[in-house]
RNA sequence: GGGUAGGUACCGAAGCGGUCAAACGGGGCAGACUGUAAAUCUGCUGGCUAUGCCUUCAGAGGUUCGAAUCCUCUCCUGCCCA
């Protein structure tokens, strides 16, 4: 059977809905999610619960130390291998989760480019951007025409690429490598308010669940990628004194809505992905239903 | 009751006679996205029959060729004195 890709902004439900579906079809989950692939830090996340956990196989949940660095390229090595032994078990694997460069990597495949180089970047961060502009120019033309020149971390990355391997990165990367990927791919989706309500109401739960002992209790050293997650920043800041409990937590709100709202657009322009609705009125099983009769059932190629 | 500082677009906040439909920030909306992606970045944000027109800067009058900006009164708000 097809991987089913269940995707869609944080605060829609997928994980619940996920471990239904697993059920029902015998699957296992595999996370998309960038940030609830780190241990501790299950609250912030939102991580599924213990009792899921439980239920069906969940793999690449906690699966790195806060320590670790992540990027697409990582992800996508370490999720390729588990969908792989989850399908030769004959079971259908379950992609969960909202990040989109992730998830893309998975469906369509990273083009072989050269990874980060850590000096490299220090030193063209120390460049001025015009600086930097100019020397994307000469390194790619081609490429400085074609990225936002106003993102200086798009044009860092197009230098370093242009420079590690020798040749424009215009030139090397053109295509995602699969360009026709079969796959079942759904895109959970709530109405705008209803979906901030949710996101609302969650971050208020994830106090009461214990957030703030859980950043508190982080060790000092977490990595650059998991020091990003949403909530992490804004728990210290309230840990230090400097802001109440109540701006605290407007602020985690509000960053999850402002990215809620980046991965629907991003998730909008997906190919090979089918809409679902749900409402706040919808029964689950209801919904549940309506995904079952978009899944293509196995082929026999 | 007396004094004083204020009332600007969805919110905060600049502007303090012309170049003001009004800086800037937030929010909202739309968009981009190939090894930092829960990141990073872009555009729009009074209305319209739209290279122009109309209604806005608490309200009502007034001064002026011209007002968000000056004057008068009124209404609200904060602070101080009683």
């Amino acid at each position: 059977m097809l991987p089913l890709y269940l995707v869609g902004a944080t605060g829609t439900g997928k994980s619940s809905i996920a471990l239904s579906i697993a059920k029902n079809i015998g699957g296992e989950i595999v996370n998309s999610d960038a940030f609830q692939l780190y241990k501790g830090i299950e609250i912030v996340t939102a991580s599924p619960e213990q009792i899921a956990l439980d239920q069906i196989k969940h793999h690449l949940y906690g699966a790195l130390e806060l320590q670790e660095d992540c990027n697409a390229a990582r992800y996508s090595e370490m999720a390729n291998h588990q969908i792989k032994d989850i399908s030769d078990r004959g079971k259908t694997p379950i992609i969960v989760g909202g990040s989109g460069l992730y998830i893309k990597s998975l469906t369509h495949g990273l083009s072989n480019l050269p990874p980060a180089d850590h000096e490299l970047r220090e030193d063209l961060n120390k460049m001025s951007h015009e600086e930097l502009i100019s020397r994307l120019e000469k390194c790619d033309p081609v490429g400085a025409s074609q990225i936002n020149l106003k993102n200086r971390r798009y044009v860092t990355r197009a230098i370093e690429i242009s420079i590690l391997a020798n040749r424009p990165m215009s030139e090397i990367k053109n295509e995602w490598e699969n360009r026709n990927p079969k796959f079942n791919g759904i895109v959970l989706q709530r109405p705008r308010q209803e979906l901030y309500d949710r996101i609302n109401l969650r971050v208020e739960q994830m106090v009461k669940d214990g957030l703030i002992n859980e950043i508190n209790s982080l060790p000092e050293n977490i990595s650059d990628t998991a020091k990003k997650a949403i909530g992490i920043q804004e728990t210290r800041l309230y840990l230090e004194g400097k802001i109440s409990q109540a701006e605290c937590i407007d602020s985690i709100q509000q960053s999850s809505r402002n990215y809620a709202k980046r991965q629907m657009t991003w998730f909008k322009r997906e190919k090979g992905f089918q809409n679902v609705c749900l409402e706040k009125k919808d029964d689950p099983n209801l919904a549940i239903e309506k995904i079952a009769d978009l899944i293509i059932l196995p082929d026999n190629e």
